[in-house]
DNA sequence: CGTCTGTTTGCACGATATTGCACGAATCAG
DNA sequence: CTGATTCGTGCAATATCGTGCAAACAGACG
């Protein structure tokens, strides 16, 4: 196996299981600990993950568990979720991506809004439960466990079969050059058909990934419309 | 399990339900009280939580609503989840049906167990999210309300697509005549095919569905395995 | 073809981290 | 006050880490 090609796959494993442990990585490849261990070293010094004792984790706040996520910045994600949620006119189709802050943009839905979501994110799926007059599509695959949305061929092609009026995309990144951004190239990958599919594309952006840049890139931040928690919508670029 | 996960794992379960207990969590975790004590010593030390005796309490007493929904039958349903826990094998394929006894299933799995859950119930697939070593893939659809599962030609077809072990079966009426019955048409036809993808069906039935009878029939008791709340596999054809 | 160079891998070894246990001190409940 | 539980510390066993080094290997070059 190349080295290039093991390290990738450690990467797609983290991506899928949500951790790395150097000792059966070795035994399952059949290499000594010490190559698993010196590849997990330089992934960790070119900022793909994070290293810890016996093996390795997803990178920074947006990888780390549900629970955990949802306690951060609960104001700031209820005040975008508000906006957001004010983007969607009756009737519309929307496609919904998974994260905590679209979580709270359902929370925020008025009760009997009448429009069609589609999402990926089984969370967010559940969670338009009490929303009697909400369509909801959901988008099948294999389930990503940091991200908790689902992603693969088959969550591709299915998305490639849907026009919506409205994406709400979640990224880690929003920079006046790179654009939006993510962690990981599959997701990136996704949510850039996701962003095709509509005719209009929103991100809603927490103050702490304004200026901030991800290793993949998604698109221009000309496509879509930034939403911040400023008292108008920040337009990076101008 | 990795320290810096399982520390991660504490702050979420902390965030999640209030309070943390030691002795509650080493053996669940299946450590020594010393390991999950220290653990708690240093997130103290860390500033992530505040360290009481016995265990551990959010820093900032925000709020901790502790919605536990008291379901009907929660004691049964517990027993019945267990029981069918125990039947799943490692690496085995296994397709979950939607409800809360399969709800309680999941939350009756080992921590560790490694499979493939395959499930168009989205509160089924984000229940499962703290299990690292599951694979979980996600059937998409069209949103039923009232069951919250995903249905329609695209469920049909993906279900179509695939081969598992075992599959767990909701249904709401299990007669010695009729067999397993549901009460929509195309829940039934849906659920026939599940059944049908898989190898071995089981029905995990409370008192209450024996016995009884809905419009629309799945199968013959024969073709599943039905476990009941009863000391020993109930066998009503017999 | 022979030599050189850079890369990759496995091994050795001392350093560090993690875990469980023992034991006395501190704390809690009645 | 008394018994039981929990805590903190020290210690030993084990696991993992990082570094240095040598062998194997592929490619460059004469």
């Amino acid at each position: 196996m190349l080295t290039t090609e093991r390290k990738s796959l450690l990467l797609a494993r983290l991506a899928q299981t949500g951790r790395l442990v150097a000792r059966d990585l070795a035994a399952e490849l059949a290499l000594s600990e010490d190559t698993i261990r010196r590849d997990l070293r330089e992934l960790a010094a070119e900022g793909h993950l994070l290293r810890v004792h016996g093996g390795a984790l997803p990178l920074s706040p947006t990888h780390r568990p549900m629970a955990q996520r949802q306690g951060m910045q609960v104001q700031a994600k209820a005040q975008l979720a508000q906006k957001g949620a004010a983007l969607i006119r009756p009737g519309q189709i929307v496609i919904l991506d998974g994260g905590t802050t679209h979580l709270a943009l359902v929370a925020a839905l008025p009760k009997d809004l009448p429009c069609t979501i589609i999402t990926h994110a089984p969370g967010i799926a559940a969670a338009l439960e009490p929303f009697p007059k909400i369509e909801v599509i959901l988008i099948g695959g294999r389930l990503m466990r940091h991200s908790m949305v689902a992603m693969g061929a088959e969550t591709t092609a299915s998305f490639a079969r849907i026009r919506a009026d409205l994406c709400f995309l979640g990224v880690t990144g929003v920079h006046p050059e790179t654009g939006l951004t993510t962690g990981d190239a599959e997701e990136a990958a996704l949510k850039r058909i996701m962003l095709g599919q509509a005719a209009e594309g929103v991100v809603l952006a927490t103050e702490d990934k304004l200026g901030t840049s991800s290793p993949w890139g998604i698109a221009g931040l000309n496509t879509v419309r930034v939403v911040t928690t400023g008292d108008r919508p920040v337009w990076l670029g101008a």
